[in-house]
DNA sequence: CAAAGCTCCTGACCGC
DNA sequence: TGCGGTCAGGAGCTTT
């Protein structure tokens, strides 16, 4: 499950594994994901030198020099595996859910594989980019300056749903998933059904904190590995051992000092929500 | 416009 | 051991 903190992981690893170099082949092996992957990858990007990387939500946006921008957007169980070109690189051999494969200029392979195929690796001009289609309309990034409690009030404005959806919609604030979604609002204190308009004040200001420094711990830690998430050298990130509720039904919450077993799971809007209702009031503070 | 429901996909897991 | 059923979940689409 990518959230923000695992595509950062991930676009620094890139970025530090290929910005400079340029594309010498690429090899799509399967091209229809949740987007089909664009017939003309190939022959936009073939020869062109990596400029930039950067995230914008759980998308990486990849800039070669004189070509179209490529999105990249890992799903649920996409990865980037990075394979040097010394050594490693040499000896690869695609694997069954290996859909794209990126060989550099110095023989690096940058492979990016899917087993569910809900992921995306498509081109989007350059010129513009942020003002096009998932960009447009997605909120503010959380780790950047501008993110704080008026602009997380603002984004949640009338609101009805309760707040837990709404910091799924990627329009409020940008990269949060099910998981941080779940673990900011346990350190803000924050109940998850609570309605989403009613958060505001000092606890809108609790809760962007506590989604800042949730995923700064996060990405210090190389993100959460659960099921497929690795890391792009095929290390596990850990943060999967600093959960405070996550994936902790009928087990004490972080910190504890209530009646053991108190983290509860519920269902909202068909994702799987964990919280303590001993920490986490219904009532705005 | 907002929000809920549905869909895509496959590996992992459970129960018999 | 093997098989069928269920689940997970990001985002886009459809329906209400």
């Amino acid at each position: 499950m990518p959230e923000l903190p695992e595509v950062e992981t991930v676009r620094r690893g890139l970025a530090q594994s290929i910005i400079g170099k340029s594309f010498s082949s690429i090899d799509v092996r399967r091209r229809d994901l949740r987007v089909s992957v664009p017939g003309n990858l190939a022959a936009a990007i073939k020869g062109c030198r990596v400029e930039d990387i950067v995230r914008r939500g759980k998308y990486i946006v990849i800039f070669p020099e004189g070509a179209p921008a490529i999105i990249l957007h890992l799903g649920m169980s996409g990865r980037v595996d990075i394979l040097k070109g010394n050594s490693s690189g040499s000896k690869y051999k695609a694997q069954k859910h290996d859909h794209v494969i990126f060989t550099m200029n110095d023989k690096t392979k940058v492979v990016f594989s899917d087993p569910r195929r809900f992921g995306m690796l498509y081109l989007v001009s350059a010129d513009g980019w942020e003002n096009k289609k998932p960009f447009s309309a997605m909120g503010p990034e959380p780790l950047e300056p501008g993110f704080d409690g008026a602009v997380l009030e603002e984004n949640l404005r009338g609101k009805k749903c309760n707040i837990k959806s709404a910091l799924l919609d990627q329009n409020v604030v940008a990269g949060v998933g099910n998981i941080y979604a779940c673990e900011a609002l346990f350190v803000s204190g924050i109940h998850p059904e609570r309605q989403a308009a009613s958060v505001k004040g000092r606890e809108a200001g609790l809760l962007a904190d506590a989604i800042r420094s949730v995923l700064k711990k996060a990405i210090a830690a190389g993100g959460s590995s659960l099921k497929d998430y690795r890391k792009t050298d095929g290390s596990l990130g850990y943060f999967q051992h600093s959960f405070s509720v996550y994936d902790k039904e009928s087990r004490k919450c972080a910190g504890c000092t209530c009646k053991d077993k108190c983290v509860q799971r519920i269902v909202q809007a068909g994702r799987s929500t964990f919280f303590c209702p001993v920490k986490q009031k219904k009532k705005a503070s």
